[in-house]
Parts: structure tokens; sequence; C-alpha cells
DNA sequence: CAGGTTATTGATACTGGCTATCAGCAACCC
DNA sequence: GGGTTGCTGATAGCCAGTATCAATAACCTG
């Protein structure tokens, strides 16, 4: 009940409004509109999903919800990441999550201390990389893109100037741990 | 015998001299210089992926190597991984592939249709990010970029022009299968 | 080159994440 | 209210990857 660090979600200036009930009857709404019933299971499971602060396992949320079935949470995630109400996220060390996607297309800012994500947005990484591929004769269709490091709070003290663009903050970065701790499940 | 596309991993510009018996004995030496013993297996499994001109998978080179036990196969590919002498690559679909590695940091341009890979190194997307992250108080100490097209030999025959930067190629480009087909093992 | 130390191997069993199956249930439409 | 059929849950199963541990062999030393 203490929402750990639940505030980095809103980095990205991609939600306004907090993920609560009003963004679960959205994604409802949107689900029945193209055509699939609503039901209980469905809806817990949305409702798991929007009460997080950072990206899930599947694994959690079947622990979360013991009522629902192993196959439907896993059903449910999928579904949701294929109509693009949900999108997948991949940690550092290759793990997979999941996270109510804001719309359209975005990237993730994760933090490697609380688990925490934001959405990186207004970012022209994509045309820039279209253009590196094409310098080589590559076309590119997609990508796939994560960005690691620390959130807001979980960086260490001393660091009032975020200014430079481009001093390497990786190593000396690992010991201290200024935030929260191990991320846990909210619900 | 044919080397379907072997080609595309040259795109980089960062491999003058093919991937052959020298490379892997730069690996192997390698290796040793580290304080690993130069074993059999090891060697076995470094030329079956010195022999690839694309992502692998551990259960391909465990098939390609029946004389070496699957433990070992694990044991040896992440080995080269967490020496930095191979890197991971991560598929459109969420598969996880290995790859010899160029020396230093670079991204992977993969073909979805004969699924080989190029380097692409060169691009200043990371201090890009880097920027991005800390306009919104992130400070970023690493990153997972994969791109995903079609290599200069998959390419639809009408396309001699790749010059405009912002047109999204992603439709309409999974029909027509101008080249190699499903990429085959080639060990 | 022989001998010893110890990193490495391979067979096996096991885990964790995820999926296929299928009878029964219930959401939606009329 | 009734019918259709999409959805669910329990189970068994698959797959990629790992732990275990006795046996082997790579390297060092003399």
């Amino acid at each position: 009940m203490m929402m750990p660090s639940d505030d980095i979600r809103h980095l990205g200036h991609n939600h306004p409004r907090p993920r609560s009930a009003a963004v679960v009857d959205d994604i409802v709404a949107e689900l029945a509109q193209q055509g699939y019933r609503v039901t209980e299971p469905r809806r817990l499971v949305i409702n798991a999903a929007a009460a997080q602060g950072r990206p899930f396992t599947a694994e959690e949320v079947c622990a979360a919800l013991p009522c629902v079935g192993r196959a439907t949470v896993y059903r449910v995630l999928r579904l949701l990441v294929d109509t693009s109400l949900m999108c997948r996220v991949l940690l550092e060390d290759g793990e997979m999550r999941y996270q109510l996607s804001s719309a359209g297309h975005h990237h993730h800012l994760l933090c490697i201390v609380c688990g925490g994500a934001a959405d990186l947005s207004g970012c022209d990484v994509e045309s820039r990389l279209r253009e590196a591929a094409n310098a080589v004769g590559f076309q590119m269709s997609g990508h796939w893109l994560e960005v690691y490091g620390r959130c807001g709070n979980c960086q260490p003290a001393a660091a009032p100037d975020n200014g430079n663009g481009t001093g390497n903050g990786t190593a000396a970065a690992a010991a201290a741990a200024p935030a929260p701790g191990p991320p846990p499940f909210l619900f």
C-alpha cells in the first residue's frame, strides 16, 4: 500500500491521468469493440496489469490471481499484446515482462534499481536507424529498443546536474542502493 | 555448400576478412589468454559458430554436434557470451540466438527473410538516447537494440531507390520471397 | 616425459515458462 | 429466455536451459 516508485511511469508524459479504473474500462471497451467477449478473467488480468507501476511477468499475474487458470492468464496476456493493448518489455538479463502500453510507438526506460518503467516517446531514433540501415543497403521494417539505467528516484544523491549528454554513467553506478529495492508485485 | 546469403554479414564493414580458421584461432587464443582451457568441445562449438552466416540457436549447435553434450554446448555458448567473444541476438518473435561478435559495441541488422545478420556500427543512436533519457531525468547506463528488415539480397526487385528516410516499408513487404527461404544451419 | 591438480565434460534428472487439448461454462445476440 | 459459440480451467506435455556429480583430460611442474 505504499506505491514504492510508482511515479516513474509518468516520466514519459504519455499518461497525464493515472492508470486506474478508467484505463481498465478503456481497454475492456477496446476489446469488446474488436469483437472479443468481456469476461471476468479478462477483467481481472487487466486490473492486475493496470495496478502495476512496473513491468511484470506472467507468473506474477498467475500468483496474484489464483482464481484464474494459468493457461487463461497466458492467453489473456497474449491477446492484449496481439491487440496492441499491452507490450512486451525485455529486461537486461533477457527476461520478458509485460506492461499496459500507451498509444503509439514508443520505447521503455527501464530502471535497473527499482524495476520501474517509463515511456520514451518523441525520440527520432527510428528515422536515424532507417537512414543508417539504408546506407548499407538494408531496408528496415521494424526494430526493438530498450533503454536501461536509473530513474530519477534511484540515482546516487550526488547527481543534481544531468545536463551533459555523453558522459557514461555505466560504471560505479551499481553499488549504492538509494531507493526501494527489489520490485514487489502490487496486487 | 552454396552459401545462400552469406555475404550479408559483411555489410557492416567490420569483417574485412572472412570468418574462418583465423577467426577461430583468435577466439581460442583469447580464451587461453583469459585462463580458460582449450578443449575439443570448445573448439568444435566455436568452429560451428564461425561457419554460420547468420545467428543460430543453441539447439542448432546441439544438433550439429551430436558428439558434444547438450550441457557443454550451453556452457560454451555462455562462456563465449560472458567473455564478449559472442553476442546474443533477439529475433522479432522473441527467440534468442547467438552470433560470434565483432569487436566493440554494435547492433544487428536482422533480415526477416533469409535470417542473415549484419552489424550496424558507426551509428550515433547511443548519444541520442542518452540525451533523450536525460531530458526526462533518466540516467541511461545501457541499451538493447535490434533492427529488423530486409538485406540487399532479399528486397523486392522493384526497389532501386532506397533513399527516402521515413517511408514505412513495413506493410506489403512480407509477400514476395525473392531470396533463399528459411535459413539452414550450415555445419 | 611422467605425475598431479583441477578445470571441464557428459549423462541424467530436473526446473520454469509456456502451450495443446478438450469437456464444460457463460457471454452475447436474437 | 434460448441458442450459438467463444472462453475457461485442469491437466498433461513441450521446450530451452540448468544442477549434479563421477569420470576425464588439459595444463603445470619437476
